[in-house]
Parts: structure tokens; C-alpha cells; sequence
DNA sequence: CTGCAGGGGTAAA
DNA sequence: TTTACCCCTGCA
């Protein structure tokens, strides 16, 4: 393989601190020059902004253009978005204001669901060296500009391993899940490759929440985060929890707020985009 | 230095 | 509706 560069001038909706640090991926790294570096779908990436131009520069199957515009989700108008959003309520203009740059990833089906089984009762630290671990055990190495990065395994690569040896990489008990989803998905129990085409979301949500250690957090966080992309979904978890209370409905114990009506408000307000809306708030919320 | 709570939930009781 | 759960970090 051979490097490729592509550059774009003027994309709306761009910041990489936005796009890397609102908790959707786990494997992209910050360099000394304010670059990140990243792997994903077998390719090498390095994305610099420098004034009004984006650089991006990698080992990359393919085409580095079409790659890049999937996987930085290039040709949605997050600028249309963002403006229907904001006239929803104050709040919504300010999440937004503080994420303007916010872009969401079309990330590699099989490695968002493992993934996110792993982030489960975990901190982003500890998720992305055990996801690291992971991949240079089991995933195939690229070197490039002399270092030395591993994808993330396909199932395939991951068929011979074992509950014991998931343990060994500090899974805790997180390793018979992993395990098991990816044995299911092996075995063809959920036909994943059929959720492309279902055009309803909660028949997707609940396939994906058969799958051991996919609870509805997390379903709704591959629906949402994956290539299935799926803006019609509202991952709950304890910030978002936190800055609904915080915003709507102000109960005194944060911990005794009810699901549902999480659910219930943030459809009424924020309707098909509420899963944008989600990151919005989150990374507003967590960040500030 | 030791002890302990709590973390971007899920599954089992 | 509660509770245990691997491992790591922060803090008393």
C-alpha cells in the first residue's frame, strides 16, 4: 500500500477535538502537532487542520476521497441540522455552540459492537488500551512512517480466541461477552448484514439487543455510532442522564429519573435527530 | 502505604 | 427493582 494525501478548503462542521473527544471512537490519538492519528477499516489516517484546510494523509485501502468522505460522514449538511436543532430551545444553541464541530463517524460495524460491549461500566482510558490490546493480538499489522499500528481484528480473526485469553488482556467480565457476540455473529444468529436495509430502527435495536452484553446504552450507541447510522435513537447514560434532569426535568435525585421520560422528551424536542442532539449535549455537558 | 468508592451498563437474582 | 461485576484511578 501506498500513502495517499487528499486536502479539502472550507468544510463546515469540522473540529477534530469535537469529532475525536465526544466519546464516539476509541482509537484515535492526539500527536505533539495537534494532528490525530487513527485506525479504522484497515486503513492508517492522520488528520491535520491548518487554518481553513483539512489534511488528511494515511495508508488507505482505496481511494483516500470516497474513504474519507464515509467515514467523516462529508456529505451530510450538518450545518442544516444544527440550524433546525437550534431553534428548539436555548440550550440546544448552546451544546451547539459549544460542539459546532461535531461530526458523526460511519465506524466499522463489527468493531463499533465490540467495542461498545467492552465500554460497558468502563472509562474511555482503560476502553481504548484494552481495544489496543486487542487489535495488536488478533489484528493485522500496517506500518507506517516507520510505526507500527494494528486494525482491529475481523471476526475471522477472532473465531480461535478464547474467554481465557480475553481475560488475560483485562477484559474483567466483559471477556465471556465478548466471546459470546462474537460466536453469534460467527454463527450467523443475527443476520447483521440485513440491518443495512431495515429501515426501522427498533426492529435493528432489537436484534442488536440479543447480543451478550448489549443492553439498551449500548445498542443504541452502535446504532448510532456504527455505519448504520441511525439519528433516530437517544443513548442514555450517566451525563446524559445528568444534563436532561439538569435542563427538563429537575428532579432533586438524579438517580431516581425515569428512563422513559428521558426518552419520551427528548423525541418530543429533538424528534429523528435526537441522537445528534444527544451528542451535543453530552459533549457540551461532560466537556464544560 | 492501604482502603475504598466509582466509572460513558448489563445480566442475573 | 436491586446487586455483583474486572480493573484502574483518584483520593482519604
Amino acid at each position: 500500500m501506498i500513502e495517499q494525501e487528499y486536502r479539502i478548503k472550507n468544510q463546515e462542521s469540522f473540529e477534530l477535538k469535537h469529532i475525536f473527544d465526544c466519546g464516539q471512537c476509541f482509537r484515535w490519538n492526539e500527536e505533539d502537532d495537534q494532528s490525530y492519528t487513527g485506525v479504522f477499516k484497515g486503513n492508517v489516517l492522520n488528520v491535520k487542520k491548518e487554518k481553513d484546510t483539512i489534511i488528511f494523509k494515511g495508508i488507505i485501502n482505496g481511494n483516500i476521497k470516497e474513504v474519507v468522505e464515509d467515514y467523516f460522514d462529508l456529505k451530510r449538511d450538518y450545518t442544516k441540522i444544527k440550524k433546525t436543532l437550534s431553534k428548539v430551545d436555548n440550550n440546544m444553541k448552546k451544546g451547539i455552540k459549544y460542539g459546532e464541530g461535531i461530526r458523526i463517524l460511519n465506524q466499522e460495524l463489527i468493531e463499533t459492537i465490540l467495542s461498545f460491549i467492552i465500554s460497558a461500566n468502563n472509562n474511555i482510558p482503560r476502553i481504548k488500551k484494552i481495544i489496543e490490546r486487542i487489535s495488536e493480538n488478533y489484528g493485522t499489522k500496517i506500518v507506517w512512517n516507520k510505526k507500527i499500528y494494528y486494525s482491529f481484528p475481523t471476526l475471522e480473526q477472532l473465531k480461535d480466541v478464547s474467554v481465557e485469553e480475553y481475560r488475560n488482556l483485562g477484559l474483567g467480565f466483559r471477556d465471556k461477552r465478548i466471546y459470546d457476540t462474537v460466536h453469534m455473529l460467527l454463527d450467523n444468529q443475527v443476520d447483521y448484514k440485513k440491518w443495512y436495509n431495515e429501515e426501522d430502527t427498533f426492529k435493528v435495536r432489537e436484534e442488536l439487543l440479543s447480543l451478550a452484553g448489549v443492553g439498551p446504552k449500548v445498542a443504541d450507541c452502535i446504532l448510532l455510532f456504527s455505519d448504520l447510522k441511525r439519528f433516530d435513537v437517544f443513548p442514555i447514560d450517566v451525563w446524559v442522564r445528568r444534563v436532561m434532569n439538569e435542563l427538563y426535568i429537575k428532579n432533586p435525585d438524579e438517580t431516581k429519573v425515569n428512563k422513559k421520560e428521558i426518552e419520551r422528551i427528548a423525541y418530543q424536542k429533538f424528534g429523528n435527530l435526537e441522537g445528534i442532539a444527544q451528542q451535543y449535549l453530552f459533549y457540551w455537558k461532560r466537556e464544560a
